[in-house]
DNA sequence: CTGATCTACAACCATTTGGTTGTATTTAAC
DNA sequence: GTTAAATACAACCAAATGGTTGTAGATCAG
């Protein structure tokens, strides 16, 4: 199921990304429709100059990603930035579950939901 | 299946705190084995202060928990927290299929996987 | 061509972050 | 009762973060 590792630099780059509520909002407005950064800037009470560096930071992140059109640089969602992170996520909730398995057999327990 | 809606000062901490790579790897190890803060410390090449700043970073965002023992302060891993963020994370790719979901009726296909 | 719009980028600033050292307190061990 | 260990906490520091303003370069509309 694992797709793709990451290092531990390009996993502190898309939580990173992930913990500021402008660039999580940006996020979920480009996952439901392509923007372009001033389009994106009219939604906020902050400058233009200040979207534009959350976006930089959140295509660093590979959560978006940018094409310049004309004048403008339209911005979409990467649902395949946000799928890595459930994936890294999803490990941690199987070490979790491995305890879980190991306690059981210090009891003698048969692993009730364990594969196998 | 939403479990519970966190704040977005939560969500901002939660993200922060999986932020940095010496957090997430004492979250994976108190998520395998419960520990006190020296016998984490012993790991990291850095004091023990500094691990003790991490602890408490990651306890406000809810991923660990401490509770005291003798002179010692044990720390255990919190896999609610990791699912609170993994529902989170579900929430976007679900924005993204209802995207996929319009473009196709825009198409006049009906809808693959939609359910109803 | 001119003007308006969109973007890019440099320079600056306050606050937060991740680290340090040093000192004090609690508790276990002898 | 000392001593050693584990923690707590204050004070400090450099670097990163999230914001600003100002200036300059593309590009579209008339």
């Amino acid at each position: 199921m694992v797709v793709d590792q990451l290092s531990d630099h390009e996993v502190d780059r898309l939580f990173h990304a992930l913990a500021d509520a402008t660039r999580r909002d940006i996020v979920r407005r480009v996952m439901r429709t392509e923007s372009s950064i001033s389009e994106l800037a009219r939604s906020y009470p902050i400058s233009m100059t200040a979207v534009q560096k959350h976006v930089i930071v959140l295509c660093e992140a590979g959560l978006i990603h940018k094409f310049k059109q004309g004048r403008e640089q339209r911005v979409v969602g990467r649902v395949d930035a946000v799928q890595r992170a459930q994936q890294f996520l999803d490990s941690y909730e199987q070490i979790w579950r491995d305890r879980l398995d190991r306690m059981g057999d210090l009891l003698g327990e048969p692993t009730p939901g364990g594969k196998t």
